[in-house]
DNA sequence: AATGATATTGATAACCATTTCCATTTATAT
DNA sequence: ATATAAATGGAAATGGTTATCAATATCATT
């Protein structure tokens, strides 16, 4: 790995927060995947490698990142929660395709520079009407995949 | 109640299910209330009108009425689904802000001419692309309520 | 490099929304 | 009215997530 520390490496600091094994192999791991990960999915991948990290400290770590706001949580319907990293080198805004019959997700990425300008506006307008202030957006679209349809 | 019966009741015979008293009081309850319920409310609404009524019915009848797109789940976050009525006299297309620290909920039906246009066109492109049938969308925005920014 | 304050961890148990199970009741076609 | 399958409700089970707490690891200070 060359290059010195990781590009999240000071964000955690930055925060008052402790750089530990957990948080990096964590955050490595979230990197390293496209895919959209439970808690689960984190716990067992990283356990592999280190059968010391406790499912508890995933859990604890996500809902840190989160509160940094270094990854998105989801909740696409299948009782789980799902996490991406929310920056990073490659990353792209985006939004999600669902499959309601297998669990399958697509990220695309089509159409975000107009939906991203519609959105910036509803998003001024709506803050102004009532007085709310947005932080963060979610657009599903809940259907069929190619392979159930 | 003058009028016959609701414009609901053919709906459930449509679809070869029995008409319950069950079934009856949740449809009306969810068409009298314009908020974002939890099975939990919808049981304790109507558990003081029909005690006999249990909470796994509640979740049956939901389930049954999500299936035939007569209500929408939602997940906001707060650990329970919610739920709405899809359809109706008084509906109309709408999405939602969220706020993050006190649970609030806000339908907003600002922009959605906009919105449902550019949902449209997206949902066409994204069904040719990526061979996906699309059934339903979800717009929420995350942020901070007047009283809790 | 050793120290000490305290942030973090991991195992276990608790939590709680939702599901499963199954005996009983109800709706409806005949 | 009867028969039959659908629907119900209470209790127990399930499963993802959170709370508890003693043990450990981090890091500013020495
Ligand atoms: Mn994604
Ligand atoms: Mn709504
Ligand atoms: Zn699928
Ligand atoms: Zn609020």
């Amino acid at each position: 790995m060359p290059g010195g520390p990781p590009w999240w490496h000071g964000k955690l600091r930055g925060w008052g927060y402790r750089m530990t094994i957990p948080r990096q192999v964590i955050l490595d791991l979230l990197n390293r995947s496209s895919k959209h990960l439970s808690a689960e999915d984190i716990y067992l991948a990283v356990h592999r490698t280190y059968p010391g990290i406790g499912l508890t400290t995933v859990y604890r770590t996500l809902d840190l990142l989160e509160q940094m706001r270094l990854i998105n949580k989801f909740d696409f319907g299948d009782g789980r929660s799902r996490y991406e990293l929310s920056q990073g080198p490659q990353w792209r805004h985006h939004h999600h395709l669902v499959c309601t019959k297998c669990g399958r997700i697509i990220d695309y990425t089509d159409f975000v520079t107009e939906e991203v300008k519609l959105l910036d506006k509803i998003e001024e307008a709506l803050t102004k009407k009532y007085n709310f202030k947005i932080n963060t957006h979610q657009l599903h679209f809940y259907g069929l995949c190619e392979k159930c349809r």
